[in-house]
RNA sequence: GGCGACGUAGCCAAGUGGCAAGGCAGGAGUCUGCAAAACUCCCAUUCAGCGGUUCAAAUCCGCUCGUCGCCUCCA
């Protein structure tokens, strides 16, 4: 298995240093709602963890919270809440949108503010080995002290005092000193140490916490391309100059950036897209499929076609899972292997998950061939959702049974008083729900009173995705019932709107208008539900309805 | 100024020395009362341009044009 490593600026052979793989990515710094840049890597490095553990390895996975920085105070102080109060929102919102993001948990996630006693040991560590000073209260690290500064990020110390951007703080020896710990300020959150009241520096707490939680040397560590330098450079001269082992990291990964049309999207310049943004138009998988479309370390460009050119084929992936299920014995069958080596082939290759999607898609279509001709696809299908799994697809159909079921369910357990296990529910199935959907809007009704005085994070975050889209059928299945075909056509529109309604009665009454061959009212009820959101199909197997994308 | 990335069909995007993956869109069929969905098949003699190396180049080298990133906070 090969892996791209940027500090050799080459591909090269991985295997872990023990029986267990350790991964360090950088988190983020809650102190707004997270856009593109971390879904998408957020996305590429929870890819990486699962393709190793498929392949055997066992993964310690850590990702940290870097919950004080000079960022979460400004905004906070703006805001007129506690940075405390700041972080802890954005971080809750951090992780709502990795669930829908199909994001694994990472094993370990330490928070800077809890670390503080790791990161001053690092720091009197360096200090007493002369790789940094003390200075007004705060401590910089001594970039001349360490011969191969720079390495990382492929720039001399000179190079970059050509540059001329750094501001010359008066109390550092170097301009390119960078600062460890920074005395306090007042009104900022402190904590004691050898030099007074203070707080980290930017770069302190993923070395310190990597220290701790992973070991001296770590496999991988991670994080966007914007961080190779300062951040990783940082981390790389004080964790080696700290422990005097190196490397710090055995691999540097970092994925490409995100770009919006032109520029980069940069939260300084203001134009920064989130995740929620998306995620009011598109499904995770969709998402992840227009991500993992192209390699990981080159840029990714939004495009609203591209993200629905993904959508449009992660439906035809999970529309292969469901084809020909009636399973053929006589005809042969299919054999997955091939793909399932291809896969792992070019998933050797550094990641390359585009190859790796190409041999999901060929897989599908050998399946509906296969199903085609009554060919046995079982293992085929077995293996495409294992496969697509790997890259955090879940191949799911977010198809009106399941809402349907939610519905009843969470009827239920409202009626149950069951709170707790409902905000559960609907927290797992989350993410297959529409956000244009009847079925959330119902549900939000039964759970309006719920609401008044039980705010949990799930449920409002529930309130927020619903989009205004009541329509009651019950009023159309009254009149069809009545058989007042014409009057139901024309005043279709006027009946959808209000109160719940159950469109499979609906489907079942227009059958029997089919069955005795009224096509032309069975035409105009389909038409008129198409305007109204609802597509209807009807299939051999009889008619089936979704909601319109 | 220093470091780096990229330019492949209408769009997205792999491929880095041996006949140009995959997806979306488009075209033609199958199925169907119709429509839709689904499925099958077709769809780049050519890889920004110009030179060079080679039996052989989208892939290596040089130049030109164009786009973008980092060097300051950022995933």
């Amino acid at each position: 298995m090969k892996i791209y490593n940027t500090l050799s600026a080459q591909k090269e052979e991985f295997k872990p240093f023990s029986d267990e793989v350790k991964i360090y990515v950088c988190g983020v710094t809650p102190y707004d709602e997270s856009h593109l840049g971390h879904a998408m890597n957020a996305v590429v490095f929870d890819t990486v963890r699962r393709y190793l553990i498929f392949r055997g390895y066992k993964v310690k996975y850590v990702q940290n919270i870097t919950d004080i920085e000079d960022k979460i105070i400004d905004r906070a102080n703006k805001l007129g809440i506690t940075p405390r109060e700041l972080a802890e929102k954005y971080t809750n919102r951090y992780f709502e949108d990795m669930v829908v993001l199909n994001v694994l948990r990472p094993d370990i996630v330490p928070y800077a503010t809890e670390e503080i006693p790791k990161m001053l040991e690092v720091i009197q560590g360096l200090v007493k080995k002369e790789h940094a000073y003390p200075a007004k209260g705060s401590v910089y690290f001594r970039v001349r002290s360490m011969p191969d500064y720079g390495k990382l990020s492929k720039r001399t110390l000179d190079s970059m005092m050509a540059g001329a951007r750094i501001e010359p703080v008066e109390e550092k020896e170097d301009p390119m000193d960078f600062a460890l710990w920074k005395a306090a300020k007042p009104g900022e959150p402190a904590w004691d140490s050898p030099w007074g009241k203070g707080r980290p520096g930017w770069h302190i707490e993923c070395s310190a916490m990597s220290l701790k939680y992973l070991g001296e040397t770590i496999d991988i560590h991670g994080g966007g391309q914007d961080l190779i330098f300062p951040h990783h450079e940082n981390e790389i001269a004080q964790s080696e100059c700290f422990t005097g082992k190196k490397p710090f990291a055995r691999f540097w990964m970092h994925n490409g950036l995100f770009q919006l049309g032109e520029a980069k999207m940069s939260k300084s310049s203001g134009t920064f897209i989130s995740i929620k943004q998306v995620f009011e138009k598109h499904s995770a998988d969709g998402f992840r499929l227009f991500i993992l479309g192209s390699h990981y370390r080159n840029p990714l460009t939004l495009s609203e076609e591209a993200i629905e050119a993904a959508e449009r084929g992660a439906e035809r992936l999970t529309q292969a899972l469901k084809n020909g299920t009636a399973q053929g014995k006589t005809n042969g069958k299919l054999d997955a292997q091939p793909f399932r080596q291809k896969f792992t082939e070019v998933m050797d290759d550094d990641f390359n998950t585009p190859q790796a999607i190409a041999v999901l898609f060929d897989l599908a279509k050998e399946i509906n061939k296969a199903a085609e001709k009554g060919a046995n696809a079982s293992d085929a299908r077995q293996t495409l959702q294992e496969l697509a799994g790997v890259l955090g697809l879940t191949l799911k159909e977010d198809g009106n049974s399941s809402e349907q079921e939610l519905l009843e369910e969470a009827k239920h357990l409202v009626s149950e008083k069951k709170y707790v296990e409902m905000a559960k529910r609907i927290e797992s199935v989350l993410p297959q729900l529409q956000t244009n959907s009847f079925i959330r809007n119902d549900l939000l009704k039964s759970f309006d009173s719920v609401l008044k005085d039980n705010e949990s994070v799930t449920i409002i975050q529930f309130k927020n995705a619903t989009i205004s889209n009541t329509a009651s059928l019950n009023a159309i299945i009254a009149h069809l019932n009545n058989k007042n075909y014409s009057d139901i056509v024309e005043n279709l529109e006027n009946y959808a709107k209000s109160s719940t309604a159950s469109t499979e009665s609906l489907v079942n009454i227009r059958k029997e208008i089919r069955q005795n061959r009224q096509f032309k009212i069975a035409d105009e009820i389909r038409n008129k539900l198409f305007e109204m959101g609802i597509v209807l199909e009807d299939t051999p197997q009889g008619a089936i309805w979704k909601w319109k994308k």
